[in-house]
DNA sequence: TGTGTTTATATCGTTCACGATGCAAATTTA
DNA sequence: TAAATTTGCATCGTGAACGATATAAACACA
């Protein structure tokens, strides 16, 4: 057996499973108010500042708009959010926040930390942590080459 | 603006967002051959071991078998492995490589290395990737819980 | 002004993920 | 051994991801 193939040298299927295992734990936090991990990334994205062109919104979550697109419809249809064309730009459309959107955030208030809890542990500290931050910042910087 | 809100503080943003953009690297790599990241996954547990129940598989994977299951039809449908029922439990499926699945191994030699190549940066190199390794780990084995 | 190009978003098709559920073989237990 | 339970795999439905492509608005420039 080649030991460059072997599934537990693999940083890749660590992220993969790591970020997997993750979501999952946010489910249940998300589900109780409708909500996916994509869709909390969005609302994050537009707590942080509303009434955001597809394109602003896609491109803080490293997304394409084709992923982006349908969401937000999914979202619409939940009267989370409202998408309506751009005044100076015709080809925009602008995604805001419903008195819903915004209301889910006080309801959601305790998310990070109880996820930031169930992670927490031997190797995983306060301390740690901002090292494993700087890490993946930088295989984000390297990879989305621009 | 909440702290515990904003994206850049999410661990989990970024494990997503670096997990995707490393299964973009693999994309062009493995594409050439008519493969996806996870059934390369799926083959890497192969190579390690022929011969395995769908659930050997799935859980190695840390996957559920309603994900795997149809990933393994698509490749048994490219001739990359064969699905047969057990000898001693008819309810097991064993998935075993064809000579197309086994051959794959050396057209994909420099996969890994090429994939890694693109990641290395100040600060993810052959010292500190241990480290990585093992937070991801301690998350992991914290989250899947068993 | 017209024509070509870029930009913003959307549509389509395929492949994961995964919760919920179904089914048949194996196992346990009464 | 019959009945209940568990186990292994599959089906179904929904929601991402994303490559390829389409469409219309904005822009550049001849």
């Amino acid at each position: 057996m080649d030991e460059r193939f072997r599934l537990d040298n693999q940083l890749c299927f660590r992220l993969y499973t790591a970020s997997r295992l993750i979501t999952q734990a946010y489910h249940p936090l998300l589900s109780e108010y409708g909500l996916t991990y994509p869709q909390y990334l969005v609302l994050l994205v537009l707590w942080e500042k509303d009434g955001q062109p597809v394109n602003d919104i896609a491109k803080r979550l490293l997304l394409e708009t084709n992923t982006v697109t349908p969401l937000l419809k999914r979202m619409e249809a939940e009267g989370i959010v409202t998408r309506s064309k751009g005044r100076e730009d015709a080809r925009q459309i602008i995604v805001k926040l419903t008195r819903k959107g915004r209301g889910l955030q006080e309801k959601l208030l305790n998310v990070p930390e109880t996820v930031a809890r169930g992670i927490l542990c031997d190797r995983v500290t306060p301390e740690t942590i901002p090292g494993l931050y700087g890490m993946l910042d930088d295989i984000i910087g390297k990879l989305k080459g621009d």
